[in-house]
This record gives C-alpha cells, structure tokens and sequence, in this order.
DNA sequence: AACCTTCATGTGATTTTATAACATGACGAG
DNA sequence: CTCGTCATGTTATAAAATCACATGAAGGTT
C-alpha cells in the first residue's frame, strides 16, 4: 500500500484524521469526486491542477507551495512560483484544497462535494493534519457578530496539539 | 480625541469592536493591565517590548511586523527584523498581543488579564479587527478531537466578512 | 479555415514575511 | 568583581507570496 515511487513519503501517507486507511482507494476517490465536481460545474481541471491535487492526495498532509513545485518540477511543469501559486489558488477558490495559515501550507479537501466550514487539527511534533467539520458562527462567534453588526463571509479554525500517535510515542 | 502625533492614524484609532469609544482612555488601561500582569509574574516589560505594545494599542489595529519595525525605527530603537519580531514573540507569548495569522499581522489583546481563547472578525475591505471569546473545543470541534484522540493546546478562530461601517459604506 | 476572445501557463524579477547566527550590553546572584 | 542569564543590535539569509509580461491552448464566430 502507498508503495507509488513518486518521491512521495509513504509513512505519513497512511494517516487520516490521525487513522490508518486505504490510501490508495482514498486517493482515487478524492481525485474522482473532483473531477465530478468540475464537470459538473464546467471548471477546467487542467494538467497542473490536477497534479496538484494528486500530490496532496497522496500525501495527505501539509504541503506548502514550494514543496509542490518542487514536486511539480519534477514531472516537468514550469517551476517558478505561480504556477504552483495559481494552481492551488484555483484548487483552494472551489473548496478542493483548504489552506492552512498556521502552517502556510495546503491540504487536500478530505469532504469534497459537500458545501462545508472546516476546521483542522494540527499536530505540532508531526505536523499531520486532520479535516472536522465546525460551524463556529453558530456558536459565541456567531453571537458576537450578530452584536457586533459583523457579517461573516469565511471562517478559519485551527486546532494546535498533539495527535494521538504522537502522545502515544511521548508516553513510551 | 486619538489626536498623539505619532505618525499614528486617527481614522482607524476610533474602532474597537467596530465601536467608537475614548481611545486615549483604552490604550491606558491596556498598557496598565500589562504592566500589572508583568508585575506580578516577574516578566521584563522592556522599553522596546512595551513601545511595541503601545503602538499596537494605540492603532488598534493589526499591524505587520515591518510596519512595527518602522515605528520603532522612528523611535530610534533598532531597526533590524529581530528586534519586532522578538518583541512580539514575547508580547504574544504571554497572551499581551495575538497574532492574526490571516494576515501575518498582530494585534494588542482587548481582555489583557484574563486567560482566554480569542476569537477574531476581520474586515476584509477595511483590515479592521475586534476579538471575541471563543470555545471552540467545546462544541464540534472539541468532539471531532475527544473522538480521534487529538488533545487540542491552542485554537486559532478567525473569521472573515465584512465590518457595520464598510457595510454602511457599501449601501450609500 | 482564419480570427478573436478568454483563460491557463511559463518566466524573470521583486516584495513581503520570518529566522539563523553571532556580537554586545544590561543586570542580578554569589 | 565576575559569572551566568537574558535582552538587544546587526548582518545575512531563508521562506512565502506577488507583479508584470510573454506565450500558448481551447472555444466560439464568421
């Protein structure tokens, strides 16, 4: 499993929300939902994109940008800055990858197709990354900004700590 | 009102929480809880530390850490990143400033004192910020950690939209 | 087919944000 | 006084992101 000689670590890879899973499957699954979601909708899920969002599949972690370039380069596409930029500018805008701004990294969606808030939890030591869902405008956010008068269009949360592999090494 | 010379604007100076109030009165009391708890932990408010601290109350606002480091200059403190960026590390890790990691930018705390998971609504037309408390593991996302055995040390909660006064703005 | 429009890609240069590494200086404890 | 600790200052560099401009592919119109 996860054996893709990509360069690609294949230890991390089998982590989602911190469990072991079929990553294989997983990938095509996450790929294929995507790729609905741009017919669908008529988006253009070129070359580059896709790559993009292959790479973040498979890794299933944070990546920051100079990271995938890095990875874009060596499949042979440009390797400067902003294809990686715009890439994942285009990926992140329909919600297929999520950035990260405590990590100033990128990860891919793990609930494509559904309209949704996310909200990670990071793992300082491993930087894993898991996807839950939240909805904080419904709670003492929300409340603040209804009496504030503030309208929110966007949320970011983000959970710093320590995830259960982790904790588990730390005991032993 | 928010009339110190300071290189400082007036403008932005009058909001908190998107509300007017007695700017000059609030930049007092922050100063003066810091200098309390600093007090009471034995913690060194340093000339460049509390300068730094000053200038994010007296703004009100978040400010980039090149734009503090321009102040500081103007001040004649040195002029060189380390200089802000070890003020505000040390600012931040004693909860005095929080850093808006939205926008790469920093903000004095509004509740100095209290031990507190802030929250943040950010105006994505003006840059204006207000903070409000949040407890976000205790809702959906404290259950998404439990259930995976995540054990959350720090939440960062940012929400983007837009502010009353630039909404006004946007109807006239 | 030829043309045009639109959007995506490629590239070079630059800006913005942040840290590393090392020297100097202040200050209290012994 | 002097040693250890912590804060500051400075040089240099790394890391993240954007600007500006040229090229190229895809689809629609005539």
């Amino acid at each position: 499993m996860t054996s893709k000689a990509d360069g690609i670590s294949a230890e991390t890879a089998s982590l989602i929300g911190f469990e072991k899973h079929d990553h294989d499957a997983c990938v095509a699954e996450g790929l294929a939902a995507v790729e609905a979601r741009c017919a669908a909708e008529g988006l253009r899920l070129t070359p580059v994109r896709r790559k993009v969002l292959e790479f973040l599949l498979q890794e299933h972690r944070a990546l920051g940008a100079y990271a995938i370039l890095d990875l874009l380069r060596d499949e042979g596409f440009g390797s400067q800055p902003p294809v990686a930029y715009r890439a994942l500018d285009f990926l992140a805008e329909h919600g297929f990858v999520h950035k990260i701004e405590r990590l100033n990294a990128f990860v891919a969606c793990s609930h494509p197709g559904e309209t949704h808030s996310p909200a990670f939890m990071i793992c300082r030591l491993c930087d894993a990354v898991a996807e839950a869902q939240s909805m904080p405008a419904k709670g003492a956010l929300g409340t603040a900004a209804r009496a504030a008068g503030f309208h929110i269009e966007k949320t970011v949360v983000e959970a710093e700590g320590v995830c259960p592999s982790c904790a588990d090494k730390a005991n032993a």
